[in-house]
DNA sequence: CAGAATCCCTCGTGATACTG
DNA sequence: CAGTATCACGAGGGATTCTG
């Protein structure tokens, strides 16, 4: 059994949950998120009902509580308007504009391998 | 509501399958594969019985099976020696090692942002 | 040693209806 | 418009036992 121990260790703690590479899987995981994700990234700014009629089959319930999970981890901001009838808009954090690009190594790599 | 026309867009199909990016997440997520990545990566071959004892909690069941898709997913190969007792060994394959460096970028923006 | 087989259970996901 | 509130289901995950 050789030992890789000139490399940088992919993940420090076997354990997990303090592995930064098991805490992005775990954030932006799920069905749903990184759909959400893609549609915020490509409109900067979108609104409640434009993300359920652009993710096609995404509930109430699902869209509610991604962004509610995405907002509590820092991955968008949210802004209420209080209108009549009520506005609220999405748009991502500056450090989700500085995952994007990793994110889109990854999905060139997906492309390529899998 | 403003597009990003100009830059590379996340993902292309809301719709999510053919996504190179969710394709990915749905290879290494789930709870144990990362951690199992992680392990061979460190020590370039091991043996089903290290694996266990290396991942702490994991069962027989989930081990087996998350390595079976990691190979059938072209991620790890496997290596069996007809001896008495039988030896099995796994490393991971050669596309692999070019999506570690993703990781590791992943992994740091993990530790700096999440 | 390296798994397979079986049974079991939690929880992420979902359908539907309702509200400020 | 932008969500909540319930209830329900099925798959992913897990404990235990068994085998080539």
């Amino acid at each position: 059994m050789k030992k890789n121990e000139n490399r940088e260790p992919l993940c420090d703690d076997i354990a997990g949950k303090d592995c930064g590479l098991k805490r992005v899987i775990d954030t932006v995981g799920g069905k749903w998120k990184i759909m959400i994700l893609c549609v915020i990234d490509r409109n900067e700014i979108v609104r409640y009902g434009e993300l359920r009629r652009s993710i096609h089959g995404i509930t109430n319930t699902m869209l509610a509580n991604s962004l509610k999970e995405l907002e509590a981890d820092g991955l968008v901001e949210r802004k209420q308007y209080d209108e009549m009838p009520v506005r609220v808009e999405y748009n991502l954090t500056e450090k989700t504009k500085t995952l994007i690009p990793i994110l889109l190594e990854l999905k060139k790599w997906g492309e390529g391998n899998l």
